[in-house]
DNA sequence: ACCTGAACACCGTTCAAGT
DNA sequence: ACCTGAACACCGTTCAAGT
């Protein structure tokens, strides 16, 4: 890969603008065009420019899902009913994730770390889980169920888990809703 | 990699013996190490020989990833009460699942296609469901927040979702467990 | 500090040829 | 039909060197 500028001329790389053209190499070749060479070929620079930047592909993909968080709408502090809250912002989590779920599949299959939007939005979560006495050890199990629930969905989402054609996304955003409730009417009752 | 039969001799393989090898692979190099070269190699023959038995790697992924199920229990069919019928089951699937929880995050990357096996397990929930007068589309949907779920928790229970330490695994367990129980109590009061 | 040049150590898969 | 030999078209990452 020649570079086109003249030589001494620094690409100007930054990690902004290397998350966004991996942003744009996803929505245009899916997950599996995202190498490290294409990418780089995106940006102009050799393969190995990259790593000025981000440590690992691993990282890359991790911070890539977490920027996606960052598009999750919060519930105001205001919001009367904490069930009501917890279902807004998961079910917006669904729909950010469900949008990007050959991503959230490769997040999966790596065990993926926790980045700072995730982090911001599990606090809000245990607000949300203490004003419904959930709080302690409990809060974090319902957390972790409720998280594990979402994402899972939107990882399976593209071509469902039975058999047949592939499912319209509404019956998969109705499937969701229908077990979130269940989810939440568990965790309000303490059954 | 050179053989040691002498030449002219098969090296006598079949789709049984190189699934098993997969399978010990798997176990001792983790599924990272789940190459095809190195399955070869296991083997005692040149990489490319193994596509005279499976398709793809994809196809192999698929085929051990039903192999697993296999291993879970069924409830008898003159279990008495169907929703202990449908724990039973979707807990032992959880318990298989999660001792192989990487293969489980390959299989989610990839948008695993569904074996023999799975679409067994599936239809006995149908028939359990069908006994807590859940059938038709809300049957299908049901039993597609179970196998997310299910798989879902599988997966992430290496590290968790949460911050902190590796979870204990019966913490994970439990936590599944708890999920589980509000599922299905959801399912069967039609919530 | 940031990028190039060159390489290392791998991948999955295909194709022609032998038996 | 099953396997070898050889290759194709890739990967992520490292290291030394230039500026």
């Amino acid at each position: 890969m020649k570079q086109v500028r003249s030589p001494g001329q620094r690409a100007g790389l930054t990690q902004a603008r290397v998350l966004e053209a991996a942003h744009e190499l996803v929505a245009d070749e899916g997950v599996a065009g995202l190498t490290m060479r294409a990418l780089a070929g995106r940006l102009g620079v050799l393969p190995n420019a990259l790593y000025s930047h981000v440590a690992t592909k691993n990282a890359l993909v991790d911070a890539l899902l977490d920027d996606l968080l960052a598009q999750v709408a919060e519930p105001g502090a205001d919001v009367e009913d904490p069930i009501d809250g917890l279902r807004t912002m998961m079910t917006s989590t669904f729909e950010v994730l469900v949008a990007h779920a050959d991503l959230v599949g490769l997040y999966i299959s790596r065990q993926g770390a926790r980045g700072p939007n995730a982090q911001r939005l599990g606090e809000v979560m245990l607000r949300l889980l203490a004003r419904l006495d959930v709080t302690g050890e409990r809060a974090i199990d319902a957390r972790r169920v409720l998280i594990v629930y979402t994402i899972g969905f939107a990882a399976f989402s593209p071509r469902g888990v039975a058999d047949g054609p592939p499912l319209p996304a509404a019956k998969v955003a109705e499937d969701y809703a229908a077990g979130l409730d269940w989810l939440l009417t568990g965790i309000a009752t303490r059954k």
